[in-house]
DNA sequence: AACGTCCTTAACATTCTTTTCACCACTGCG
DNA sequence: CGCAGTGGTGAAAAGAATGTTAAGGACGTT
């Protein structure tokens, strides 16, 4: 038994957060509100890259870049359909927040912000 | 026949409960509501390694490492097959709950949950 | 030697994820 | 207002990972 809890205690518990949303990097899991938001790796992997810069735009070739590697492909829509399961996702569990703002025609940003009557 | 390992007084009695699950450490026994598991030695082992971190994603590499040491090889099934025999031998005892989760693409995660249907 | 238990492995079944595509809504501009 | 480009969305297709079963071997016991 190898008891890596000597060498990288602190990666494997490595959040990070931003408002009421909790990325635990370690093991690849977001939370809202305490809550699990069942994220798959790829979604996971595009919120995460949204984060490098949080409440600043980032540019879908960027987040392709940071998620697939290489340059995106002309007219692809991955990154797209991921955000829209992940707004799903996180929707689901705080319906009166929103997270990710699109910047038309450049890219998404991260940022959480209360939606209609700021209910806390 | 194991080796003269049967002193070390106290440290054997060593328990851990996650709710109706009681893993009795220097026994190698798993209890489910109180009633015997009946796991085998690997399958014990594979649960424990699980326990490392409760309620956490644990990596399949993570938990080969902890069982069986080393990498684990390529397309390695072993873990899962643990993991099926493990929620067969603990969902014989208690339908109504659910102990293993499967992160998909990563690995699992050990955290007691009430079920509904227990009957079929 | 025969038997039983356990572990490993392989193969097939199933479920979940990712990609792709089509269609529509929206934005910005001439 | 209408056009062209961009993003939202639902769903099918394609791809992976996990679930499941069973065979075979190692090992210990009878």
């Amino acid at each position: 038994m190898n008891h890596a809890a000597a060498t990288t205690p602190t990666l494997q518990d490595e959040t990070l957060s931003l408002g009421p949303l909790e990325l635990r990097l370690g093991d690849r899991e977001a939370l809202v509100s305490g809550v699990r938001a069942s994220l798959t790796v790829r979604e996971f992997e595009v919120l995460e890259a949204l984060t490098e810069r949080p409440d600043r735009v980032i540019t879908r070739e960027d987040v392709y870049g940071r998620v697939w590697g290489g340059r995106m492909p002309y007219r692809d829509r991955a990154v797209d359909v991921h955000v829209k399961r992940i707004r799903q996702k996180l929707g689901a569990i705080a319906p009166e927040w929103t997270f990710v703002h699109t910047h038309f025609g450049i890219g998404y940003r991260l940022s959480p912000e209360a939606t209609d009557g700021g209910q806390q």
